[in-house]
DNA sequence: TTAACAAATGCACTTCCATTGCACTTACTA
DNA sequence: TAGTAAGTGCAATGGAAGTGCATTTGTTAA
């Protein structure tokens, strides 16, 4: 088990205390979040900051960018092991329309997707909407 | 053969020229259009007509709207017999890396995805980006 | 230990797209 | 043909993404 200093090291990213608390709250979250949700839970900080930080972790494969269609671009850890850069293991990520979180179903690969003729694929984005487990109950 | 002119009145929708003008430009276009697109196309008219005018036919089911994950949102006809509103009859989309354009891949239907207990899945939205057919070649 | 440099942060500003309010015009209806 | 409802155009707003620059913090080497 690394300490999150480690993890962050082993990426060439530099430690700071507002990299550190943003990768927690990433870790305690199990949904994605907008950069807007970052911004509320650290009023102290400036917008560019959690902006630019989250770019880097999204650089350096920490976070992946998820696009669930309302429209504002969220994001979420990538798990241990995930190869968000190689196109070919992408999972999928659930968007409930009641909440209005979107999580990852990392264990949920998607299947091969065929297409005409002609065309080349080279990265998938599946969002399945609906109501989560916690709004079906 | 319906005209343009039934097809608006059979779901009940005024027909006026620019109405017209604008189904007509969809449906010479291919490919997923922008707002901008359609403004560019119509430098005479007010962007605010076009928007409304687009959202009316969203409503009506005579265009869908598409999220291909460039931010922007893109729109296209319904087939004949489409039934966006029917959440489980939808098909898959195609947004080429290089041209930048979105194509429906209308015979390309969604194949069931499984999701965890607890979840209902109502709708899905699956956008493979790649090199269309044009690019390819 | 400190000087020097590089990276990180904060502030202000800009841009782009989506959306709305209100006034005016056009098209249906009694 | 008058009256009303819907459509259109202009102006303005709002939200999110992104950028330039000055300041602060951290790292490295003399």
């Amino acid at each position: 088990m690394k300490t999150i200093e480690q993890l962050l090291e082993s990426k060439q990213i530099r430690v700071t205390a507002m990299r550190l608390l943003i990768y927690k709250f990433l870790a305690e979250k199990k949904v994605a979040v907008t950069l807007s949700d970052i911004e509320n839970a650290f009023e102290k900080a400036d917008r560019t900051t959690l902006y630019r930080t989250i770019k880097t972790f999204e650089e350096k494969v920490i976070v992946h960018q998820i696009d669930d269609g309302t429209g504002i671009t969220k994001y979420a850890l990538c798990e241990q092991g995930c190869n968000c850069d190689i196109k070919t293991d992408l999972h999928l990520h659930f968007h409930c329309n009641n909440c209005n979180e979107t999580i990852c179903l990392t264990d949920h690969k998607i299947p091969q997707i065929k297409v005409p003729d002609g065309f080349v694929s080279e990265n998938v984005n599946l969002v399945v909407k609906g109501i989560c487990d916690k709004c079906s109950s």
